[in-house]
RNA sequence: GGGAAAUUAGCUCAGCUGGUUCAGAGCACCUCGUUUACACCGAGGGGGUCGGGGGUUCGAACCCCUCAUUUCCCACCA
């Protein structure tokens, strides 16, 4: 034969793919069939596929396969997000290494050199999805900060602001100094950290003189910040400290007097009870100081380093300050001890730097309102969370929503539509002109100027109104993706939309269901008055077997291309599905995939075989059992995958596949029909089993992409028109189940392990053809079935008696008795022994069920199918009991 | 510190309202087999007192309590 014995993926999914894509197989437009959509969680623009977007992927990729062959008009939706953070930083480094620094490049100069870098690297990550076979509509690509999608930001900016949503505020923000950007809580990622626990002394002002009592003592982890200190806080109840009520202290090496504050925050058995408060650069110390009228005196720069209103090691880092200042402080004789400490820490998720609370002004959103109507829908099953054990959190969070602060101190992005000029309060508007004309309706002034006036004012006023230099945080334009995706913000009544939207099954990761899963179902409701999608299928994160997250800087993460071109698209992906629930994490292994790899080379072999048979028309078809059992194991397994496809288990389905193709159809129907070597199979045989073969092509499909189209078009399945695909073709439908054929598949295939069994028990060769008889007391016959029995057992013959045979191999199938004549004699110890142990297991099962039946509380209280079970048990074990007896009896002579 | 979830074979997981099977699968493992689609294979096999301890029930992997371990989320203790 002239196909290799391996399949090949190299050779075919190249192919494949652009067939698709030639022929449009992905693309969607609107029309009478019911619309199957997903819109793509859009990949960081710069980013590089890993595992994580395999996963994620893998599982669209089948999801939006099986609705396609299910007849429903499937749409997925891809796309990136211009990630404002990670690809400014990516553009800032990139200048470096060619010497320019941002700082030397106005806004527009710096923004050219991000859109170059865009476009130059944007699109690798979906190129890589056309790899792993992902079936996106492509035409319909989209990018975050492209105009329209922009304009849909900004709009919506200016929308909320008018409904009082978005507002500006001093507050307390998470600082980024090396994104010298704020970020907000969700990206600031806690770690306990090994830190010291400073102890330092203040001096008391007007106690210099004093012996004893003449200094106080805090502790603190950052001891660079003292400079800053407004007060020092002890807890009014401490009677430690009554001594310090009303007086001032300085603050080392400075001098500066600060006043002793009462406030019951302070816990008075942490560390001294006396604390120090520094406003600028601690949540609660801000809140303190508000609360007591302290001043606010912020020394650091943005970029963590101290400025001149620390007086002292100005220019620092933090944190080489921290190791300067205990030196100073101990020379000074105010450090008075270093305990080591381990602490929270949190570090920026998207720089590793240590994050700074930091005074800003910031741009926030309101969340109250919009939260409500997100939290109903997921409560009340309008939307779906998969799997559910997420809704507890889901509430949490959004009950404790707190408001969004959206301002990021970034260029790459979209710029937030608030206006300046002099010192007025901001306006909001979408151009400069729009916001001049905002300035002269609001100021009863210049109302009142005349139209030459007013020309006047507008000529002056663009030449000193300017624009907010932030941008929006990019979960401000992709809460909006499943609506902007399909333009319902420029054109809100398009037909796309009012298709597609919305969508059915979202699929991301747990880590960003508040970020963006909650937020979209916000603005769903807000500017579309719907939710954005039905299910939302959360994904587990993909660790390496040791359970570590894979992450670049660990180095555990395997290239994914790279796996593609070792095991193929098609192992890969049945690899990351064979075991990977919704919501539980993924232990990856390569070994996963290669299982996907050799069940691909199963599935080839068996093709391999059929192909190779040659038909005899004059043969009559002896496979009718065979065909019969198969095509009700085929309509059982459906029924099973059907039903895991819509509880979401895509590993359980994808492992029934698995199970019903290489266990059911290769191991057992392909071998029970057969022919013998180097004989023809007949008409009928050859013609059903391509038709099951077929089956399960299509069955295999959204797993298995590549390899089912592949096979799909050979020969051996027909002629097919060009448009005639596997991944347009229909998917199998479940048929009637007749029990009577599985049930006695069942058996027969445990009549024939058992045969083997006592070869192998045995060592005698599977060749040697053996002698079977049967005492029959069951309703089973066997006769239809001898074909399969003979072939596949090796049996010459089958033999009906109604005595046992004393000395022969005997074993029970079901309620018969079978006996295999042997040449050699049977160790009649053994036999005895196997027998015994056998006699008594069904003894003490029998006693069990016996004493179950004579409880009366039991019959009283089971279920009636429950009882009837339970006397069919007791039946069958007792019948079974006196057939071993009755052989132990014979073999005792 | 608060909350949630998990703990079943060496590994990864099923076990759906407590009741067909003295607990199931895939992989791994062991024995045998280069047989004629496939050694990326075939045949057969071993392996778990369902994290520990209590309790409810005629009956518990499943419900309750408790302890242990793990994971995740939330939280301002300097």
């Amino acid at each position: 034969m002239s196909i290799s014995t391996k399949y090949n993926p190299a050779e075919t999914e190249d192919k494949w793919y652009s067939y698709w894509l030639d022929k449009k197989f992905f693309h969607s437009e609107p029309d009478e069939r019911e619309p199957y959509t997903i819109v793509i969680p859009p990949p960081n623009v710069t980013g590089v596929l890993h595992m994580g977007h395999m996963l994620n992927n893998t599982i669209q990729d089948v999801l939006i396969r099986k609705a396609r062959m299910q007849g429903k008009n499937a749409c997925w939706v891809p796309g990136t997000d211009h990630a404002s953070i990670a690809t400014e930083a990516k553009v800032v480094a990139l200048l470096k290494e060619k010497g320019i620094n941002k700082k030397d490049l106005s806004r527009e100069e710096f923004l050219k050199y991000a859109w170059e870098w865009k476009e130059k690297y944007g699109g690798i990550i979906l190129e890589q999805l056309k790899k792993l076979g992902a079936s996106c509509d492509w035409d319909r690509t989209r990018f975050t900060m492209e105009d329209d999608l922009s304009e849909a930001v900004i709009d919506s900016f200016i929308h909320l602001h008018k409904k009082g949503w978005v507002y500006r505020g001093i507050r307390m923000v998470n600082w980024d100094p090396a994104g010298k950007t704020a970020v907000s809580d969700e990206e600031v990622i806690r770690k306990e950290v090994n830190s010291k626990l400073y102890y330092i002394k203040y001096a008391i002002k007007g106690m210099e003189q004093q012996a004893v009592n003449n200094s106080l003592t805090i502790a603190t982890t950052r001891p660079e910040t003292i400079m800053a200190d407004s007060a020092i806080c002890v807890n009014p109840n401490d009677e430690r400290y009554l001594h310090l009520h009303g007086k001032h202290v300085y603050v080392p090496l400075i001098n500066r007097a600060i006043p002793v504050i009462l406030d019951e925050y302070v816990t008075m058995d942490f560390g001294t009870g006396c604390l120090k408060v520094t406003p600028a650069h601690d949540l609660n110390d801000y809140e303190l100081g508000i609360k007591h009228n302290l001043p606010v005196i912020d020394i650091l720069n943005d970029d963590g380093t101290l400025n001149e209103f620390a007086q002292i090691l100005v220019g620092e880092d933090r944190f080489i300050a921290r190791k300067k200042i205990a030196k100073l402080l101990d020379e000074a004789g105010h450090l008075e001890k270093v305990e080591d400490y381990k602490s929270q820490v949190g570090f920026s998720e998207r720089t590793d730097a240590v994050i700074e609370p930091k005074l800003s002004m910031q741009w926030f959103v309101k969340m109250k309102e919009m939260a409500q109507p997100a939290l109903d829908d997921v409560l009340n099953g309008e939307v779906n969370l998969i799997p559910n054990k997420f809704e507890n959190t889901y509430r949490h969070w959004m009950e404790n929503v707190r408001d969004w602060n959206i301002s990021r101190q970034l260029w790459w992005g979209q710029q937030i539509p608030a206006w300046y000029f002099q010192h007025e309060a901001p306006v909001v508007a979408k151009t400069k002109a729009e916001a001049i004309e905002e300035l002269i309706n609001r100021s009863p002034e210049r109302s009142a100027l005349s139209e030459q006036e007013k020309q006047g004012f507008r000529v002056q006023a663009s030449e000193f109104v300017t624009q907010d230099e932030d941008v929006m945080d990019t979960w401000f334009s992709s809460w909006l993706w499943p609506i902007s995706v399909f333009d319902g913000f420029k054109n809100p009544d398009n037909k796309d939309i009012n298709y597609y939207y919305p969508t059915n099954d979202l699929v991301t990761a747990p880590e960003i269901l508040f970020f963006w899963v909650a937020r979209m179902i916000m603005a769903g409701h807000e500017f579309r008055g719907k939710k954005p999608f039905t299910n939302v299928y959360l994904t587990g994160i993909v660790r390496d077997k040791l359970g570590r997250k894979m992450s670049k800087s660990l180095g555990n993460s395997p290239d994914p291309i790279g796996l593609i071109e070792k095991y193929g698209a098609d192992g890969v992906r049945v690899g990351m599905l064979m075991s990977s629930p919704a919501g539980n994490d993924l232990m990856f292994d390569e070994s996963y995939c290669e299982q996907g790899r050799n069940f691909a080379n199963k599935i080839w072999n068996a093709f391999r075989l059929v192909k190779g048979w040659e038909i005899d028309e004059n043969l009559e078809n002896p496979n009718q059992q065979a065909i019969s059992w198969f095509g009700n194991r085929l309509n059982e397994a459906l029924v099973e995958i059907e039903a895991d496809f819509k509880q979401y288990r895509l590993s359980e389905a994808l492992m029934a596949t698995y199970k019903l193709v290489w266990d059911d159809f290769c191991a057992w129907y392909l071998e029970m029909v057969k022919p013998a070597y180097q004989q023809a199979i007949d008409t009928e045989t050859k013609k059903i089993s391509i038709q099951y073969f077929e089956q399960i092509l299509k069955l295999l499909h959204p797993f298995m992409p590549f390899i089912t189209e592949e096979l799909y078009h050979d020969e051996l399945f027909g002629h097919r028109e060009e448009m005639d695909c596997c991944i347009v073709a229909d998917y199998p439908k479940i048929g009637n189940i007749d029990e009577k054929f599985i049930k006695e598949g069942e058996l027969i295939k445990e009549l024939i392990s058992e045969i083997r069994n006592v070869r192998n028990t045995r060592q005698i060769s599977p060749k040697e053809i053996l002698p079977l008889s049967v005492k029959v007391n069951s309703s089973l016959v066997y006769e239809e079935w001898s074909n399969i029995i003979f072939k596949l057992a090796t049996i010459s013959e089958i033999g009906l008696v109604n005595e046992k045979i004393a000395g022969a191999a005997s074993f029970m199938v079901g309620n018969d008795e079978f006996f295999i004549v042997l040449n050699e004699s049977v160790d009649l110890e053994a036999e005895k022994e196997r027998l015994t142990k056998e006699l008594a297991y069904l003894q003490g099962f029998l006693k069990s069920v016996d004493a179950k039946l004579s409880n009366e509380r039991f019959v009283q209280n089971a279920k009636p199918e429950i009882i009837a079970n339970e006397r069919n048990k007791k039946a069958d074990a007792e019948s079974k009991i006196n057939s071993i007896s009755e052989s132990l009896a014979i073999l005792e002579g």
